[in-house]
DNA sequence: GACAATGCATAGGAGGTCTAGGTATGGATT
DNA sequence: AATCCATACCTAGACCTCCTATGCATTGTC
């Protein structure tokens, strides 16, 4: 199949809202939380590990900061983030518009990239 | 989070194609390609554990036929099988609205039911 | 002082997909 | 007859991601 080639959709997700501007997990959880009309709860065991994957292969860069006296770890997308946001993307809507596909629930605006 | 619903795009694109009539493993993948534009190419390590979990779970029934010398297993949905498709149909639509709705790459027919 | 919210982090388990291999038949090609 | 491809099923083991549960620390509220 393909979960794979889709990655997690928590990256995903996470690639695009630090895309909007740099930002540090526990908001970056809020802000997903209100996007997805309360859909999606990212837990501390799926945000984080998936911040330090992200980190690692260089499509995020953190730093630490200060901020009312807590330690707060931004994270800023990079170049590569980008170019791999706008990868997965197109690869979510092919997966989507597939799915819908074979379930018969494809609609006109959904299938192509 | 919700990776169980992408987890299961598998389960649900078989439940989907059982519900139109009995099918067994190597032609399902066939027409699961076939219905996705040759997108998903359902593997075997996929594909016939899922089948088995399926029947465990009683969301499928099988029997063994034999057609052209060759032993193919048969699936059919069971009607428990049919109520878990239009529930894991409903989740996926609300899923996949959500993940656009983070995106911002939401259409005006997918975020509901 | 207790509790909730903010803020980060990890360990361990559960669950799913893939690669790679195995078994077997039938038909076509060489 | 030997080989190859399509059909048709199955499983083991590696790999990855998500979740539960837990830990630590600070700020503000009751």
């Amino acid at each position: 199949m393909d979960s794979q080639t889709l990655g997690s959709a928590v990256e995903m997700m996470i690639l695009d809202v630090a895309a909007r501007g740099p930002t540090y997990g526990y908001e970056l959880a809020r802000t997903v939380a209100e996007r997805s009309e309360g859909y999606f709860e990212l837990k501390e065991g799926s945000l984080y590990p998936a911040l330090h994957r992200l980190e690692r292969r260089k499509l995020l860069k953190a730093h630490w900061r200060d901020a009312d006296g807590r330690r707060r770890k931004y994270y800023e997308i990079t170049q590569a983030g980008r170019a791999e946001l706008a990868s997965r993307k197109s690869t979510w809507l092919k997966f989507a518009g597939a799915v819908n596909g074979v379930l018969g629930t494809r609609r006109t605006g959904l299938s192509g990239a």
